[in-house]
DNA sequence: CAACGACGGTACGGTTGCGTCCCGACGTGT
DNA sequence: ACACGTCGGGACGCAACCGTACCGTCGTTG
């Protein structure tokens, strides 16, 4: 009976793109402007001038429409990570994490649903599965290449790195908001590299780690060998 | 006429203190449970078991109920901050900051708020005075202490030192939400330590920095003489 | 002891949003 | 050229919440 599936959808009768993406732009302001908590599916179609029927059509419920929209945007590009050195790989990343939240979209979007994602699990396994398994594979990554350069001991703890890593850009552009200069990037490498166990600053002698202006390396600044394990 | 100020209200004519307390609550169990944005005075008066009346005598709408709460519960103790070394002092903070963030209530509203901060200015404007400018306060004076004791440079920037230090916690408990351990911990303080700066592990022989077990501290292990600016 | 006056609680109109149903419009495939 | 079937749009019933007005209650004060 119905198993005999008449005719594929064709013509007038096929979502149109436009709309899609008229929505899922009217969706990231929404949810910027008023929260997640406060959107509403009718703001949404009439910032995007359609019809809530036209939402309806393609997602069931304003989680469903959230979880969709947002899964997508955070599958962006990522950089490579293999610059070659500890710090030329934390320097990418801040700067990829920067450009990120510098998006005044993803600054008020990404606090609001990690907030969120305390009470709603779906929200919050959703957003561990784009962003922090993500996070936690790059910094695996960048990590593991750095203990295989010798820049950082054997037994760094990958999760442990990534708070270190994540949480003073995060704090900084997310929470205080504060200004982010190109002289703040250069101390928080240098301070994050020092801090996970690098040997204090040697391929970048032009800035010092935040605050320390050029304190003598008293090691070897040498080929930064392998660390002797006990 | 009515510059006659009759009597000064007396018997039950007088705010119930008790009342007032159950709102508090209320307040703070709604907030956690539904966000800032979905708050409704309705469900509060429900929750407290008193009338929406009583909370519109005392606050004048939503914002106002919020803000006033929100300032007095963070104008809590703080420690003191004065142990006598920065790793100390780091390791003295980090527990307060843990054990404030372990409630479960705190770890709920104060993410959401800082959310909410990004569109609203009242709240932005209020949590910076009792959340920011206490973090800065205590952040700077930690760091003025370490320096006046040798313990950093001298032109360590307040600012930054406190991204590095509340970040990679507040990331792990309130972001990431990741179990803390006692030992997290040390090598947190030794990690920070370390990355604001500060002389390689000595005062805390038994737990290396995160994920580095026992590196030979090359610099003499002294007295944290002062650092050789330039 | 009686009157006062703000108390807490209920009820109300108005507003907003949800989710659904029905409608005419439209482009493709037969 | 016609029929098909989904499209977008407007309208509807339902529910929740806001902010206020009104009402009986209660402890204090004169």
């Amino acid at each position: 009976m119905t198993t005999e599936k008449r005719r594929a959808p064709a013509g007038a009768a096929v979502l149109r793109g436009e709309i899609t993406t008229a929505i899922r732009r009217a969706l990231m302001q929404e949810l910027a402007a008023v929260g997640y908590g406060r959107l509403s599916i009718e703001a949404v179609a009439r910032r995007a001038g359609v019809s809530k029927t036209a939402i309806y059509r393609r997602w069931s419920s304003k989680l469903d429409l959230v979880l969709e929209i947002v899964a997508a945007a955070a599958h962006g590009k990522l950089p490579a990570l293999d610059t070659g050195t500890l710090r030329g790989d934390l320097a990418l990343l801040f700067q990829a994490v920067a450009h990120a939240l510098r998006h005044p979209l993803a600054s008020q979007i990404i606090p609001d649903l990690l907030a969120e994602a305390a009470r709603n699990p779906t929200i919050d396994q959703t957003l561990r599965q784009v962003l922090h398994a993500r996070q936690q594979d790059i910094g695996g990554r960048l990590v593991a290449h750095a203990v295989q350069r010798g820049e950082l001991p054997a037994d760094t703890d990958p999760d442990a790195a990534v708070d270190l890593i994540v949480g003073p850009l995060y704090w900084r552009l997310a929470i205080a908001r504060l200004p982010l200069t190109d002289s703040y990037l250069d101390n928080l490498v240098e301070s994050v590299a020092v801090g996970l166990g690098a040997d204090a600053a040697l391929p970048h002698p032009r800035t010092p780690p935040i605050g320390l202006t050029g304190r003598p390396t008293p090691a070897e600044p040498g080929t930064g060998d392998a660390v002797p394990l006990r």
